[in-house]
DNA sequence: TTAGGGTTAG
């Protein structure tokens, strides 16, 4: 009995120390538990898997598990749903979809949580019919889903532009007594700002606040990066102001979609004191945070700083993404080292990317700048995916050495007609060239 | 235990 209340106590700090990030005091509270008699049990091992899951990475996660039945104890489906939830938020998806096949290989049975997760997983690794054959399947079974499984699969439906559906999945729920939280409307005004149904996102605030609901930093954020991304960047800056006076606390998503805004206008000064906002509240350090600011150096013309920063996030253990080498590729272009882009984009091409089109369109349009046609035209030749900003790039900087070379009116266009066949892409060919 | 917002090019 005493023993039991021990074990109890024990869990009880070992789950505070992990909820403060505190790792290491929470395996020393452990290793005291022991040296007095009080066993770590199950949940000790869970709590301390999911707090390194969060805090330090998989690694440390997967040698308490190998700990844990070194002492002789069963993982159970938290074990499992911990782990799974730890390796879809290090966006090791894959990971998650083996843990969760050795989970029912080992006799486990999945709850609802381990389900919401797997559907979590499978919507980002853009499979989205079979998470939505794991929503029927959550059904059918007879399990009662959570309204996260209801968020979950909302907000899959809205990333894959299915808003629409995602709106009947939420009236019918609603209808069949399905209570929306904040983060639901969250994810409906989200989904609806991305495919520019603006009117419909502020009905659905209005909606929400009618229901009670106050606007979050994220409501807010969303909103914001939303004008920002129609170019009503007054309207944006507003919400930022607001955001302030009503004195929510900003995150790095706030000040890095303000910061990107800011670039964008080449406003060079707000930007700068954002990111020093940002460093001193200690926010935000992970891979967006070093992409906005290498972005910021970039802009800059401030190389150097870049090339720095690129050599500091590899320290942290980050890598790379696809935001990273456009950016780069970017910065390179616009400083005039367009050997220096392409070298990048081999590099690149080493590390293991296969492909980058935002890159690859920073090239072309600063090839065909540079008067370079020629190698803008073979490097479009050799792309597999383009999309409407690689034709308009070319068909910009075609046109203007048209015009360079033989005058502006009685020039034949023919030779645009093979772009527009590969199209259905709206190619500027409006009075600015004809 | 779980779900939402941020960074790139013409």
């Amino acid at each position: 009995m005493v023993s039991k209340y021990s074990t109890k106590f024990l869990n009880i700090c070992v789950a505070s120390f992990c909820k403060s990030q505190q790792m290491q005091k929470a395996e020393d509270v452990i290793i005291d538990g022991i040296r007095l008699g009080v066993l770590p049990d199950v949940v000790t091992y869970n709590t301390l898997i999911d707090g390194y899951c969060r805090f330090s990475g998989m690694d440390a996660a997967y040698s308490v598990l190998y700990r844990m039945r070194e002492a002789g104890i069963s993982p159970d489906v938290i074990t499992y749903n911990s782990l799974i939830a730890g390796a879809s938020r290090n966006r090791s998806l894959e990971q998650s979809l083996d843990l969760f096949e050795e989970m029912l290989q080992s006799g486990i049975t999945p709850d609802i949580w381990s389900y919401n997760t797997l559907m979590h997983c499978l919507f980002r690794l853009g499979k989205p019919d079979e998470a939505n054959r794991i929503f029927k399947d959550i059904i059918l079974k007879g399990l009662s889903p959570h309204p996260v499984t209801f968020n979950t699969m909302i907000n899959g439906l809205c990333k894959y532009g299915y808003t629409s559906n995602a709106i009947m999945l939420f009236r019918n729920l609603q209808r069949h007594g399905f209570v929306p939280q904040l983060v639901t409307y969250n994810i409906l005004i989200n989904g609806l700002c991305k495919v520019g149904r603006m009117k419909a996102a502020w009905r659905m605030l209005n909606e929400a606040m009618d229901s009670g609901l106050e606007p979050g930093a994220v409501t807010y954020t969303t909103l914001m990066k939303s004008c920002f991304r129609c170019r009503q960047y007054k309207h944006g800056f507003e919400i930022f102001f607001e955001m302030k006076n009503k004195g929510y606390a900003f995150d790095g998503f706030a000040y890095c979609t303000v910061i990107g805004a800011f670039l964008k206008l080449g406003r060079f000064e707000e930007a700068n004191v954002c990111m020093e906002q940002m460093i001193r509240n200690g926010l935000g350090i992970d891979l967006v945070f070093y992409n906005t600011l290498i972005n910021l150096y970039c802009k800059e013309g401030k190389l150097e700083a870049a090339y720095k920063l690129l050599d500091e996030l590899e320290s942290l253990g980050l890598e790379y993404d696809d935001y990273t080498h456009s950016i780069i590729t970017d910065g390179l272009c616009r400083n005039g080292n367009i050997e220096g882009a392409w070298r990048h984009l081999n590099y690149m091409y080493t590390t293991g990317f296969t492909s980058n089109l935002v890159a690859l369109n920073c090239l072309i349009d600063r090839l065909g700048k540079a008067g370079q046609i020629d190698h803008a035209m073979k490097l479009f030749e050799s792309m597999e995916i383009r999309d409407s900003i690689t034709y308009t790039s070319l068909v910009h900087n075609l046109c203007k050495g048209l015009q360079v070379k033989q005058g502006r009116s009685d020039q034949n266009y023919e030779w645009l007609d093979s772009f527009i066949d590969h199209l259905g892409l709206n190619v500027a060919l409006d009075q600015k060239l004809l």
